[in-house]
Formats: C-alpha cells, structure tokens, sequence
RNA sequence: GGGCGGUUAGCUCAGUUGGUUAGAGCGUCGGUCUCACAUACCGAAGGUCAGGUGUUCAAGUCACCUACCGCCCA
C-alpha cells in the first residue's frame, strides 16, 4: 500500500498536475473541432491585486463550469487576462517609488509609465501563479492585458468610432474628485460611508435688517464658495425672505435668499446654504436659478485664491479656522452632532471634493436602451434572477459616463489639441459656460493616430490631451475584444459570442452592464447569453471582506495548509444560493476531510478491485442495482442544479451521496461480497462528475487506477445506467440493520459484542435474508439468527411493517424497555388518529388528489400493523 | 424616502409545483482505533419554521400586515 497512502496530501500533488495539463494543451481548444463551443470570458483581476477569497470562490466557479463542459463534450475557452486598473496600480506604484523617496513628478510621465510596467510585469507573476495553484483550467496562450498595444487600438477605436457618432462630448460638470489621487471617478468608483459628523449652525446677517438666516452645514468651510441661500417656498418661516440679500460671513459678499422645493424645511434651519461648485445637489439648483458658480479649492483639496486669507490652507484645517473666526463676529451658533454619508475614493479611501471640471463623457442613453431590451426578452439571462431587478433600475435611470481619468497610467485620450486655433475654455465659472458641451470647436480633433498638423489650420504645433480613460472604458469591450475582434478572426468566429460571465453582483453598473451595451453596440451581438452572480464573501461576523479592514485571508495560505481542493470543495459547500457566504476556515477542514474520504474510498476499491475492468455489465448484483440507481437519481439531479448555476447544491448532493450511499453503505457491501466491475465503473463515474470541483485529487487516482485516457479531463460525463432489478429487498434489510443500530445505540452495547436475534418476516424476505445473511450479521452485529421463534428470553423489539426483529438481550433494563415502546405506541396513536381524521373528512376526499390518497392509506395500514407489533412485544415482556 | 433580500436546531444553511414524523454540516452528549479512512465509524439529544391575519381538506412553502437584520439607490 506504500504508493497508496492512508492519509492523502495535496502537497506536489497540485503542482504536479497543473503543470502536465498545460504542458498537454489541455485549456487551450482545438481550433480544428466540430464540437460546439463553450467560452467564459474571466472578470478581469487588477494586474496589482492579489487574489482573495472571493477572487477563490469567482474563479472556481468559473473553473467548474468550463471543465463540466469540457467533460460535456464542448470545446471549451476560458480566457486568461488582467487589467490595468489605472488609480488602483498608479497609487501603489507612487507608493513604491515614494518609500524610495523618487517623487512621481520629478521622474516625469513618459519614465513613470516606465516604471509602472515594470511593476506590472512582477504583479501580474503572482496573479498567474494564484490562478495556476487555484486549478484554474484558463487559456493562458491567449492571456490578455487591456493596456496592451494590440488591445490598446481597440480602446482608441471605440473612442473614436462614439465620437464621430455622437456619443462622446467634453463638458463641464461637477464630477466626484479624489484629492489623493487627484483626478475624476465615475460614480460608480465612489463608495458612501456612514461617519458621525457634525452639523454647523452659522447665522448671515440679512442686508437692511438686523435680523439672520441660520443655515445648517457638515462642511462649513465650503461657505467661502456659496452663492446663494435657499428655502422652501412653502416654510412659512422664511417665505417674505427670498428675493431678499444675505451677507456672507467672512467673504462680505452679499448673495440671495432663493426659493426652491428642493429643500427640506425639516433638516437643520430649513434653510439651505448654497455652494454650486462644491456639491452636486447645489450645482444642479445653481444651473436652475442662474447662480454664480465660485470654486474655492484647489486640485489637493487646500483652499484657493478665491478664499482670502484662507489660501493654501487644506480643507480640514480652513475648518477650524472659519469656526474660530465665525465665534470672533459671533455669527456662530452651535454643532450637533449628525451621522452623515461620506463619499470616499474606492480605491484610497480618501473623502470625495465634488469639483466641476472638464471631463469626457459617454451618452449613455442610447447604449443602455437596446441592453435593456435583451435581458428582458431573455436573450441574456442573469442568474439568480432577481439581479435583473437591479439591473433594469440602472439602466433606466442610467446617467452619462465620465470617462477622462487625470492619470497617467491608462490609454491616454486620442483627442488633439492646435496650439494656434483652439481657444482654451476659461478655467473661470462663468455661468454661461456651465454645463454647456463643447461642440466640434475649432483646432480640437480626435483620431486614432497622432495627426501631423492641424486639419483647420495646417499648424504643426499640436499636443495630444493629458488626461487618460477609465479603466472600464476598457474592459468594457473585453469578451470581443480579446477574440480578435475587429477582425473576423477564427477566435471571434468561434467562441463569440461568449456563453456564461460569472461574477459577483458588486459590479453588475460597473462591468456587467456595460458589456452588454459595448456588446451590442460594437457588434450588434450579445456578449454573453447567461450572467452568473454568485454570492460575496463575508467573515463570521458577516462583515464584508476587504483589504483595508485587514479581515481578507490570504487564500494562498489556505491552500498551502488544505490544499486548493478542500478550499474549493469547502468554499462551494457553504455558498448559500441567494446570499452572502459568512467565510470561516472551518469550511475548508470539512473540504479537506472529504477529499480525505475519496481518497480513502478509492483506496479501498483499488486495494480488492484494482485489476478488474471498469465496465457497466448486464450481470450486477442487487446491491450494485441500488447503487447504480441512487447513482441514477444523483446525476438526474445534478444535470438539473448545473443548468440553473446551483453550484452549491451540486456539492452538497455529490458530498452526501459519497459519504452516506456510497462509502457508509455500498462500500460495506462490497466488502461482504466483492463487486469489482461496478465498484471500479462508479468510482470512475463519481470521480468524473467531481473533477470540476476538486480537479487535482480526481487527476490523481484516476492515474492511480490507470484508467484508459491520458487524463480525466478527456473522460465524458456520465450518463445513465439502465437497471432493471427491484431494490426493495436492500432498502428492507438496510432500514433493519439501522434498526437494530439503533437499539444497540440506546442500550449502549458495546460494537464487539455480536446479539442473537429473532426475525419474522414474510416467506421471501425470510428468503433473501437467509441468502444474505452476512450482510446482516456483519452490518448489524449479529451472530445467530434464527426464524419464526418465540421469544422466550428478555430483550428489545423492533418493528418494522412487515417484519418483528426481538433483539435477545439477557441483562436489559426491562423498563426503559417498555418505556421506550409504550412512548412508540403514543407516537403510532397520534400520526394514525390524524390519517383517520382526514381519511373522514369529506372535502379531503373531494379534493386530494389519489395519488396523496393512496399514500395516506398505505401509511395508516404501515401504522396499525407496526403498533400492533409493539403492543404484543409489550405484553411479552 | 424608494427598492431588493433575509428571519427554520446552539452556529451556518437546505427545504423543488402546498401533501409522510421539517433535513444536513459543524458543535454537544454516549459508544468504538471494526483489516479504506480516528481527517474515521455507530448512535442520540436538540426546532410552537420571527410574530399576526387570511386562502385551503391541507401552509415552513401562497397572500397581506407587523417587527427586527442586511444590502442597493436617492
């Protein structure tokens, strides 16, 4: 047994077999194959990322899904492929070069990038190596990167291609600003964050009066920009007020009092002080009422020219200050303390500066509209379905996409400025320039190479824009544009449209949505036909996994100490269906202790079975008919939870089955009387329909059984068994034996000890059983056994509906004995008076149908004969 | 404020179109190193299915209401 070992060890084991799989060429698919395709397009990790668990349960997912179907007889692509991820890898560069005191300012963009390459060349490494460890049966001769050259083109072509369609503008909006990172973010980049905060009360004197308007604010500072005060027109309290002027504090500008719905009279004051270029809900009342636009800060959140003696102080500190000096003209009149909202940077954590600024932006308007309508005629399904919800809220409402990132590392804008004829937009805020979108304005052109000289002009002296895109403009086009396409390429032909994306529902705005628009608006196809969204990870305390609340493991760790299959197995195994998963590493032991039993399992088939063949023949014997037909029941099923992605359930069902059917009972069986065929035929099977799961252990004892193909991965899935034996005789004796069991439990006999029984039964159960007598003697701890005698010894008694086994035991506790049945009989009395009950009730039998009928009546004659048994063993004793 | 989930054993969760005595894993308790596995085996205890009302012959399952928890959006 010395190459079988007792105790299995992932270790060498893993590495060993992912290394042959590559070398074999097994992930990447045959171009020349007439099977249909299957492809999954892998949610693109941060090429700076390190993979969590979540990443763990993404990708193992994915790795279930693409080797099922590969098994399935599919050709089967899983793209490889990483992102850029532009503030994410920016911010940890300059950190990097920071701790070796290199300023990213000083080194310049063009040696920066430079350096950011190099990073990204390590990073990626340890992504490949996390996936590759994981089992992650992914195509990496086609791995992608969206910052490459060939599928930078892509992402230039798109630009242009919406431009020149209309669908891209520059405008001047208030967008979310990161002070840190220092440039736009999308919405979707911006994360809110309950904080306790304060609420200021600050009193502006109203002009000619002697009178104030007290305004309520969590950010006092931004009042050096307001322009305006606003309330209800409704407020009883303030309405003679609006067309009046207040005089703002400190800055001594006189600004209105405006009426508008907007506010509500409840919060604070119930008036609203109005800084519109330092928060988007004033921004939006400012374009309504014709207010001045006054930014009051700087690109780092310090405080600018526009602030008086607060220039160049940073925006916490100007705080302080403002208040100090508000008490001085005593136009301060008090805090409260308020639970507010936060905007922060996803990526930094940094608090958001609205700031209005000149971005690019995506219509979206017209791109959400037809992905709208594909998912609700079915042609993309989102599983489960209740995401779709979600997704249509979005889509419907959805708002224009800020796309110009002020970064550096990233695909840099195509657009192309003359220095001769284009006219820089003033930095001012005039209020006609608001929100007003640049329209084909002299001397500014976009093209996808740099063009020579300017086509209004003919200058030479032209620069390209500064700014980069968004990350997701382009990963957007990633299931197309990683197939070749623009090009008619044999990939794009062949695995494009994809069929399943699988990820978790935290990105369904940020990717998922967007894919489908870029889908169907580059090439008219849907991207993908299924949307998995499985479930997040959370810790035990339900808290959500996240790096900066250092309460992520690392999952590399997990499979060091498990193995990557007990983490996989362990992980899928507590995946609720329609919830979060609350992580615990208890999960992986009990995936580790089940790979332990199919090892141990196998072990045993491979000790008594190992050289017979592995084939279905027509001569089994009524113990492998069971088997085969629980076996049927278990692949019925799983076919059934595979075409509905319930991953989790699938486990659950293959665990049970080979725990409790086929190790606590078949493999018992065998024992007693061996089986070599069917026992070998369904350890193939099982190991089969495992393999998606746990792939590393299943490639191992398949080659430890030599089976015919070079490896499982080339095996088919199974199908069903035809069995035509009756099995009633094997679930008879297997509930006795558990009977019997059970007494041996309740009277804690020792398991040495072998019993004397007596057994009555009907003539051909008397039958099998005097065939299969080891079976029951061995299973229950039997030795003598004897037939249709009376009880003349004490003992205990079981009753099943056609059989009376007394159990002879000498020294039992005769009361607990008759307790034990008399609570037996009031349990019987119960269940048939209820049958009774409704066997008598009229509409009952109106309206059941026959079949629960039937069954009802079968039950309550099972009951009358097992409490008659009990009533005579009771008087016996 | 709007929406979506959830509430079943001590813990984490299953529970198909309503129809046997509501299940599993972990934990607990009792008994076993039985020649595949002590990462194991054999048993047991433990639930008024959040609360209420309704529909039905029949409700954990369907409808409505309430409470609490979580998330998303504003």
């Amino acid at each position: 047994m010395e190459d079988f070992p007792s105790k299995y060890d992932p270790k060498g084991i893993e590495d060993k077999w992912y290394e042959f799989w590559i070398k074999e060429k097994f992930f990447t698919p045959d171009l020349k194959s007439k099977k249909p395709t299957y492809t999954i397009m892998i949610p693109l990790p941060n090429v700076t990322g390190r993979l969590t668990i979540g990443h763990v349960l993404n990708n193992s997912v994915q790795d279930i899904l693409i080797r099922q179907k590969k098994l399935s007889g599919y050709e089967t692509l899983w793209m490889a492929g990483m992102d850029h991820a532009g503030i994410a890898t920016q911010v940890v560069v300059e950190e990097k070069l920071l701790e070796k005191g290199i300023k990213k300012d000083d080194l310049g963009r063009e040696k920066f990038i430079h350096e950011v390459w190099k990073w990204k060349e390590k990073y990626a490494q340890v992504i490949r190596t996390q996936l590759k460890k994981l089992g992650c049966a992914l195509d990496w001769s086609r791995e992608q990167f969206t910052l490459s050259d060939d599928y930078s083109k892509k992402v230039i072509k798109i630009f242009v291609d919406l431009f020149n369609k209309g669908l891209i503008y520059r405008g001047k909006y208030i967008i979310s600003w990161c002070p840190r990172c220092l440039t736009a973010l999308s919405d979707e980049q911006v994360v809110t964050e309950e904080e306790s905060g304060k609420l200021y009360y600050i009193k502006y004197p109203i002009i000619e009066t002697d009178d104030f308007i007290t305004v309520a604010t969590t950010r006092p500072e931004t009042m050096l920009g307001d322009t305006a005060v606003c309330v209800n027109p409704d407020d009883k309290r303030y309405k003679k007020l609006i067309g009046k002027k207040a005089l703002l504090p400190i800055m001594n500008r006189q600004i209105p009092i405006i009426g508008d719905e907007y506010v509500d009279p409840d919060f604070g004051t119930g008036a609203l002080k109005v800084t519109p270029a330092h928060d988007p809900f004033d921004f939006e009342l400012a374009k309504k009422h014709n207010l001045e636009f006054i930014n009051i800060m700087n690109p780092d959140a310090t405080l600018n020219e526009n602030t008086k003696e607060f220039n160049g102080i940073e925006r916490y500190e100007a705080r302080k200050k403002i208040i100090e000096e508000l008490k001085e003209l005593s136009l301060f009149d008090k805090i409260e303390n308020y639970k507010l909202p936060l905007s922060k940077c996803d990526r930094c954590h940094t608090a958001i500066e609205p700031r209005i600024s000149m971005q690019w932006f995506v219509r979206m308007k017209p791109l959400a509209e037809p992905a709208i309508k594909v998912v609700n005629d079915g042609l993309v399904k989102i599983y489960p379905k209740r995401w779709t919800n979600l997704y249509n809220h979005w889509m419907e409402n959805v708002r224009d996409w800020c796309i110009s990132r002020q970064l550096w590392w990233g695909h840099r804008i195509p657009v192309y400025y003359c220095r001769k004829c284009y006219i820089t937009e003033s930095t001012e805020m005039s209020k006609s320039q608001m929100n007003v979108e640049i329209k084909n304005p002299k001397g500014i052109f976009v093209s996808t190479t740099k063009p020579e000289k300017c086509p209004d002009c003919g200058s030479i002296d032209i620069y390209q824009d500064e700014d980069v895109l968004d990350t997701w403009f382009s990963s957007w086009i990633w299931p197309f544009a990683t197939l070749g396409w623009p090009g008619k390429t044999k990939d794009y032909q062949l695995f494009y449209p994809t069929q399943t994306l699988a990820t978790a529902w935290d990105i369904i705005y940020l990717w998922v949505a967007r894919m489908i628009m870029a889908g169907l608006e580059f090439t008219k196809q849907i991207p993908f036909s299924n949307v998995v969204f499985h479930s997040m990870i959370r810790d035990e305390k339900g808290t959500k996994m996240s790096k900066s609340l250092g309460n992520s493991p690392d999952p590399m760790d997990f499979i060091d100490k498990y193995g990557a299959d007990a983490l996989r197995f362990g992980l899928q195994l507590i995946t609720p269906k329609e919830q979060d998963v609350l992580f615990s590493e208890k999960s992986i032991e009990v995936g580790r202790k089940f790979c332990n039993k199919i090892w141990n399992a196998s072990r045993l088939i491979w000790k008594n079975h190992k050289d017979g063949n592995e084939t279905l023949s027509e001569n089994v014997s009524i113990y492998d008919a069971w088997i085969l037909k629980e076996f049927n029941k278990l692949l019925e099923s799983i076919d059934n939870h595979f075409s509905n992605f319930e991953l989790n359930l699938i486990a659950k069902e293959i665990y049970d089955f080979v725990w409790h059917i086929f190790c606590d009972w078949y493999l018992e069986f065998i024992k007693i009387a061996p089986s070599t065929e069917i026992a070998k035929y369904l350890l193939k099977q099982i190991i089969i329909i495992l393999h998606p799961f746990i792939p590393f252990i299943t490639e191992e004892i398949y080659h430890k059984f030599n089976f015919p193909k070079k490896s499982i991965i080339q095996e088919n899935w199974p199908s069903y068994a035809e069995v035509k034996k009756d099995i009633t005789d094997v679930t008879k004796i297997k509930k006795l034996i558990e009977e019997i069991r059970n007494i041996r439990g309740l009277f804690n006999i020792n398991p040495k000890k072998r019993l004397n029984v007596i057994i009555n039964a009907d003539q051909a159960f008397e039958r099998f059983l005097e065939e299969n007598f080891d079976f029951l003697k061995e299973l229950a701890g039997l030795d003598v056994v004897e037939f249709k005698k009376p009880l003349t010894e004490a003992g205990a008694t079981v009753i099943m509906p056609d059989i009376e086994c007394y159990l002879i035991l000498s020294d039992i506790d005769v009361d607990k004995e008759k307790k034990r049945l008399k609570n037996e009989i009031h349990f019987l009395t119960q269940r048939i008076d209820e049958i009774k009950y409704r066997l008598n009730n009229p509409m009952y039998i109106r309206k059941a149908s026959d079949e629960i009928k039937q069954r009802e009546k079968q039950r309550l004659e099972n009951f009358f004969k097992k409490k008659e048994g009990i009533q005579k063993a009771i008087e016996k004793l």
